[in-house]
DNA sequence: AAAGCCACCTAAACCGGTTTAGTGACCACC
DNA sequence: GGTGGTCACTAAACCGGTTTAGGTGGCTTT
């Protein structure tokens, strides 16, 4: 209720200039340490703790980073996803002082824009980007504006781009790889859109593993990670003259809703089909049978990224960050392939 | 790359002083419509948006709204309820020009210095208060540091604080309801943390329509809202030498979690068990059988949030704002009870 | 004793807006 | 023809920090 103290009342009350409180605050050299610390005292005393709006001024610098998720909110709704991403991030950035400045913006247009204001106003020092198009055109809108930025995600294609992730191909690859292991020949893929970068690299990597297990590709179904377009496409899969026996899924809720249409079915999981997710969701360990999919460590993730981008900001060069790699967790919803 | 132009240079291009660009932005009287429409014309040619870092210090505005979500990351994974309010929240907030500070703490402690720490560096103007405990600290914190607040939650006890939330009650009441109406009379609950206004109060809510309906109150198990603690909750219900013919669940994750403990004993649903959750999830039309549960409107409980929040902020009256009630949405996990 | 040099601190400019007090021109009125 | 009142605008203070360019006093140096 009663005004915050300024500066200039610290300065006041310690008997210095207001230059001397700054210097103190920021422990600048040039400052005797008996000075500085009666400062500190006094600046305790009256509870006094730097403006951050008069900070960014002076410095033409937000201390905040920006995240603009561009989603309809019924693909936003279950994402287990950015949860965890976002704890990530805040746990480097407000170690550093920095502010997760958050927007949703129901379409890719709109993102655009927000990410035009964001920088135009002097919002934040930086943005994440994620949920990148193949042909996204936000790297150049953002060098364009000169505005830090990080891309989440695969990096597929522009490899000066600085992108943090982990290679989902591996999960993927593992995944297939545990399936034929089992003896399965057949194995479908329902993939996000492969409009999306990681969409598209979940995809690749399936082809991927197939042709080095020796296989033919197998049948292939696209989908938007979304629980209705997974349950649709198992069905279009279970309906073909030679259904698969195996399908690996790029997400959990596809999987799991994939599941439920087949058991509703009357097809036994893993007996005539085996199943695999994406994403390692609370909810998959606890569906019956167990979803196997694949685990990464999202919250180590968004650390990565959080580190990487505040490097950007301040001209750091930023550390190249190793990240667990994927982890393919087997429970019951896969088995040997029926004879 | 170029520096941005700053309201001298637009002042300096026009031949008019700075204050009278300041007038003609924010269309203040005492300018000629001419010279007004000279000014904003100079502005949009050289591509001039004013800063709000500027804005922010000379106003004592930051423009920008808080949410503090106290969680540890597992509770956090598959939160169906922040994706789609956040959703909601910007919708509004944007419009008028606010940004969204999201900070992610692991520990209730931590969030108490968060909320703290916001207010006395003036990074928001005013903030959200979730998951409130019964006996939560924060709003008397806010009111000390005299933070705008809006709480997120069915207001239990301390009327005068400002709170948005749909009434969880009428939801878990027309499940009970229902299940009454299918011949069950041994309708158990698995609830969340009692500790928590909406565990508490979807608890309260089902005593009480059990009460109504003349049934006894049944059996109780208390959980925290997770899959895991679904599952073992499920569990200890089924043992129970008379165990109930149906389950109502605090959230659908628990539910879906105990649907398939349940199935996954053989015990056919909704043959033998009934289970009912809560939110409505994507995932919920798509497990075997088809989760019965209550929906919530919560995007437009966001808006009415972020409306609510902005109008305190600017020291108007909040409108009281009337949310959808609760809908009970049917599907194939319940039915009659077993004779 | 004048000059040189630190070490320590102050005064003032600055960041880029908003806001208030004040000024000059113009007109009306008595 | 002086007074009063608008209108349209400018100049300058202000928000609360940071930063730079001095300034002061004491101690060494020659």
């Amino acid at each position: 209720m009663t005004p915050r103290p300024t500066i200039n009342d610290v300065a006041r009350a310690a008997g210095v200039s207001k230059g001397a409180v700054s210097f103190a605050l920021n422990n600048r050299p040039g400052l005797a340490t008996e000075t500085r610390e009666r400062i500190l005292a006094v600046a305790r005393e009256l509870g006094w703790t730097p403006n951050s709006r008069a900070r960014a001024l002076s410095v033409s610098r937000s201390f905040a980073v920006g995240l603009v998720m561009a989603r309809p909110p019924e693909t936003l709704r279950a994402d287990p996803f950015f949860p965890s991403f976002i704890a990530g991030l805040e746990s480097v950035l407000s170690e550093s002082g920095y502010a997760l400045l958050l927007q949703v913006v129901p379409e890719h247009d709109h993102e655009l824009r927000s990410y035009r204001r964001l920088a135009e106003e002097g919002r934040v020092d930086g943005v994440f980007v994620t949920d990148l198009h193949v042909d996204d055109t936000r790297p150049a809108l953002l060098a364009e504006l000169g505005l830090p930025a990080v891309i989440i995600g695969p990096a597929l294609g522009e490899p000066f781009w600085p992108a943090v992730g982990v290679d989902d191909g591996p999960g993927v690859a593992a995944a297939v790889e545990h399936l034929v292991g089992l003896g399965h020949t057949r194995i479908a893929h329902v993939s996000g859109p492969t409009a999306m970068v990681h969409g598209q690299s979940r995809r690749d990597a399936w082809s991927r593993a197939m042709r080095e297990a020796g296989l033919p590709e197998g049948p292939f179904a696209e989908a938007d990670f979304s629980a209705e377009e997974g349950a649709s496409a198992t069905r279009r899969l279970l309906d073909l003259p030679e259904p698969p026996t195996a399908i690996v899924y790029a997400n959990d809720l596809m999987a799991m809703a994939g599941l439920s249409v087949a058991t509703g079915r009357g097809v036994d999981v893993p007996g005539r089909l085996s199943i695999t997710g994406f994403d390692d969701t609370e909810l998959a360990a606890h569906v019956q049978p167990g979803l196997t999919t694949v685990s990464t460590n999202v919250l180590d993730w968004g650390r990565a990224a959080a580190e990487r981008l505040l490097a950007l900001v301040d001209g750091r060069d930023p550390a190249p960050t190793e990240l667990d790699p994927p982890r393919l967790v087997v429970r019951g919803s896969t088995g040997p392939a029926p004879s």
